[in-house]
DNA sequence: CTGAAAGCGCTAACAA
DNA sequence: TTGTTAGCGCTTTCAG
């Protein structure tokens, strides 16, 4: 390996000089800085990063927290955001937390501040605790994809108006003529996915449409899970028209379960899910959805970490923690950003109701 | 951030002390050793991963070379080779390439031994030059895929035979009664596919069944790609019973095709994949494929890596490199490993052709 | 069993 | 414009 020393020896010129001529940082001569970078070439140099880093006193990469790289959403997001990482000079490290906190933790323990300068979080199933204390020794977090802009959390955060997605979805199928609409909801209860069920059944209820509990399933949010939802939807419901999932997989699911059950897409039923993940243009027939900014929200997550990392470099070095009193007022909305509104994509998995159909009102 | 040093202080000793406390290395007193690990916990000390490896002469992350994280089929393998590396004490960078070797070739560049102690590489359009230049800087190299274990390459490897999984989808087909088969290859002719149209063909020569050119395509590995070869396959050939295809996606995308052409899978067409992603367990039908072992292969392909470096590590590091001529002798055979063989995944994309279809053979 | 000292490769003041 | 001098935080001989 070709050190800076070698270089500055091969060149007749002191490390320092190497150096000033490979940052561009001004005061060197033409003649000199020919000579050093024809040694650099001649040599092979290539600075060493690790050494740079710690001399710098930074980090060369960010962290990317992900319950499973593997989930079909996250390689989207991982793509969009490990460019705009490149480009802020960072390399991206994907730590993969199974959805277990303690492994969450352990990343953030070991890398956090070490190896990487901030940290991205998709949802990973993380304790805030870990994620504050984690903030608190110098490692800046971003929290990727918050649902809820009209509630911002006491972390900095890239919001997409999730709300407004069900809305958005729940008055399209109003929209196509539907008024007897199941629900599949890709988490728990009042879990990640509320925001959407909300705007969902507000719209509803807003047009006068009914929703009785009795149509709505908590199912995992996996194309599995959208089946077995659907499956139990539909056979307890016969006379559904449409169903309305807060996530693209779980609507992909629910499409099969309709063709097992003979139900044609969109003729019998019509299908919406939220996000807009490939697949959903891949899907037959191609699923209608609510298109989430999945692009804008990586880079804006990715330049408000930067920025977040330029202020703890200079200001907080040192003092300025205590200050401001666990850090809520200003490390609330102050630091969150807002993706530009879904959008709605009408596809070929929703359509009006089949005139035809039974009108009775049933729980 | 609390510091090595100030630990020591805090406990009365001198780093070297805690650093070996830290490291287990022996030669302490159960008393000193107490103190520190107080003095520790107290201060909420965490180690600095990039001053160590840099103290270490070594580097704390593995980077992955792909050409796009968002390929479906990557994150299954990244997730597996990242739980391997994080098991070898290593971080996961990801190098998304987009299939230019010029991107390819800056990452390998810049992290490639200072950054990533080693390289896993998957399919990422990269330079055989780049890479054997990176290895005789020192940082060992790791072809993830190799898609031919008879032909080994000169650079250490993970092969699996493809081969053979085209000969065991090409006999699935065969078996179930099928002659009159298309396929689909998702590369180009004699490209990264090869082996698998290899396989394809001759067990379909074996048996005496013909498959002339005409029934053949090239396609981009992509469920759109293999959608596109698949109108047009069958457009062309109707007699058709089967399409064999030479990678999931395509695969999914003929399913498609067939469905938009009013052909009904598994009844008036089959179609069989290779791979096994996780997509194929969830289209509908669920898709007929050889699995590959993916997982082992990641495993695989992490130790092999962790074993180069560890050589490299006592070996090379200032001689050794000229000696072996350009290394192909030993940096060939010697360092390929070759995985369980693929498996056929009887699902439900593939079952006997209809007896009523015309039996005339065109082309 | 513990301490002192040198150094990993690079950067960043400050001098000259 | 260039060189000198300290470090970044940690590990690791080698003495004590």
């Amino acid at each position: 390996m070709t050190t800076l020393n070698e270089v500055a020896q091969h060149a007749g010129v002191t490390p320092a000089t190497v150096s000033n001529v490979l940052r561009s940082r001004g005061r060197v001569g033409a003649a000199t800085r020919q000579r050093v970078l024809d040694a650099v070439s001649a040599l092979g140099y290539r600075p060493h990063l690790t050494a740079r880093a710690l001399a710098e006193g930074r980090a060369p990469t960010l962290a990317l927290m992900v319950s499973s790289i593997a989930n079909p959403f996250y390689p989207e997001f991982a793509l969009a955001a490990e460019r705009a990482a490149r480009s802020s000079g960072h390399f991206m490290i994907v730590c993969n937390t199974n959805e277990d906190p303690e492994v969450g933790r352990a990343y953030l323990e070991q890398i956090a501040g070490t190896l990487s300068e901030g940290v991205l979080v998709m949802n990973a199933n993380l304790h805030f605790d870990d994620l504050h204390k984690t903030e608190q020794r110098g490692a800046p977090v971003v929290l990727c994809m918050w649902e809820r802009p009209d509630q911002p959390p006491d972390l900095p955060c890239v919001a997409v108006d999730f709300r407004a997605a069900g809305a958005i979805a729940a008055q399209h199928l109003l929209d196509l003529g539907h008024t007897r609409i199941g629900a599949i909801i890709g988490s728990k209860r009042g879990g990640i996915h509320a925001a959407r069920q909300e705007g969902f059944r507000d719209t509803l209820r807003a047009a006068g449409v009914p929703h009785p509990q009795s149509t709505a399933r908590f199912a995992h949010d996996s194309i599995r899970g959208g089946y077995q939802a659907a499956r139990s939807l539909l056979e307890a419901h016969p006379q559904l028209t449409a169903i309305f999932a807060s996530n693209d997989l779980p609507a992909l699911g629910a499409m099969h379960a309709a063709a097992d059950l003979g139900l044609r897409v969109p003729q019998d039923l019509s299908v919406v899910g939220i996000t807009d993940i490939e697949l959903a243009r891949e899907s037959r027939p191609a699923l209608s959805t609510v298109a989430v900014p999945t692009r804008q929200a990586a880079e804006m997550a990715v330049d408000l970490l930067r920025q977040l990392i330029e202020r703890a470099q200079r200001g907080g070095n040192k003092a300025g923690f205590e200050a401001a009193g666990k850090g809520a007022a200003d490390g609330g909305t102050a630091t969150m950003r807002v993706t530009s509104p879904p959008v709605l994509m009408a596809r070929a998995s929703t359509a009006p109701p089949r005139s035809d159909m039974p009108a009775e009102t049933s729980d």
